[in-house]
DNA sequence: ATGGCTGATTATATCAGA
């Protein structure tokens, strides 16, 4: 028996305020199961409602006053869900649960990996700090998980554009939070120690510019195209296969009143 | 390579985003 799963990563930026956004999104696409980032609301004003009358009857979500904040929605069921506190600072940036897809049960990881501030030095800006602490605590998390040896589907917005084409200027990228050497450096450790897949850089080839977020403070954002990917789609090994389709909804970012991120969809097959 | 915008908050300025 065949199954198929679409499911997309989208930094919402205000889930309640974007929730028509949403709808649009899922009239245009129909996710199976949608991973939010920055709901940026607690789970008591959660638009639980809004989100079941879009067919998503399964809902997990880790919020907090204001900032931050993850959520899975889902139309099939999801196992378990727990929540870790990277950093122990008692924000919400991550959400773990699982789906059935075919014969297999997998793990899926909706992450929200601190910006880290502007200055890239963690002796002046401690939120760098506490960007650089989060991924190597990613690490270790991911080592000691043993995700590159089980089915494990890790997404979000993790903040870190790794590769030369992830950003639209790489040399004049290397000193802005986000594409440092040592940033990079550290996801990629994430990458290694997790046996993690990138997969939209299966789709689209390292040679060839692929964002995934475009800044507020650019009115001709379009045409100026100074994009970075900083959202991300990584599998096991053991789903390489299973990865069917990957692509990013560029449009999105033009609706009205976007998220500076645009959604990321991936075709699961078994 | 700088300056630019958006959302949430017991708000009318501040912080965070990145």
């Amino acid at each position: 028996m065949s199954d198929a799963c679409l499911l997309t990563t989208w930094n919402i930026n205000s889930v309640r305020l974007r929730l028509p956004l949403v709808a649009r999104f899922v009239r245009e696409r129909n996710p199976d199961i949608l991973c939010l980032q920055e709901t940026k609301c607690r789970d008591s004003e959660f638009p639980f409602s809004g989100l079941r009358e879009l067919g998503y009857e399964h809902i997990e979500i880790h919020g907090q006053k204001g900032y931050h904040g993850v959520a899975v929605a889902s139309r099939r069921p999801l196992g378990p869900a727990h929540r870790r506190d990277f950093c122990g600072k008692g924000d919400s940036r991550h959400i773990g649960v699982s789906f059935s897809l075919g014969a297999r049960t997998i793990d899926l990881h909706n992450m929200y990996v601190p910006a880290g501030g502007y200055e890239p030095d963690r002796a002046i800006n401690p939120k760098f700090g506490h960007k650089l602490d989060f991924l190597d605590e990613m690490a270790a998390w991911c080592k000691a998980a043993d995700t590159g040896a089980r089915d494990c589907i890790l997404v979000g917005d993790l903040n870190v554009a790794p590769l030369e084409t992830d950003v639209w200027n790489h040399k004049a990228m290397l000193t802005v939070v986000s594409h440092t050497p040592i940033e990079v450096e550290k996801m990629n450790r994430v990458i290694r120690q997790g046996g993690w897949i990138d997969v939209m850089r299966k789709f689209v080839p390292p040679e060839k510019r692929l964002f995934s977020w475009w800044s507020y403070r650019s009115p001709d954002w379009l045409t100026a195209d100074k994009g970075r990917r900083l959202d991300h789609v990584w599998t096991s090994q053991s789903l390489a296969d299973a990865v069917a389709a990957m692509d990013v909804l560029k449009e999105a970012r033009g609706w009205e009143r976007p998220s500076d991120h645009a959604p990321v969809t991936v075709l699961l097959k078994a």
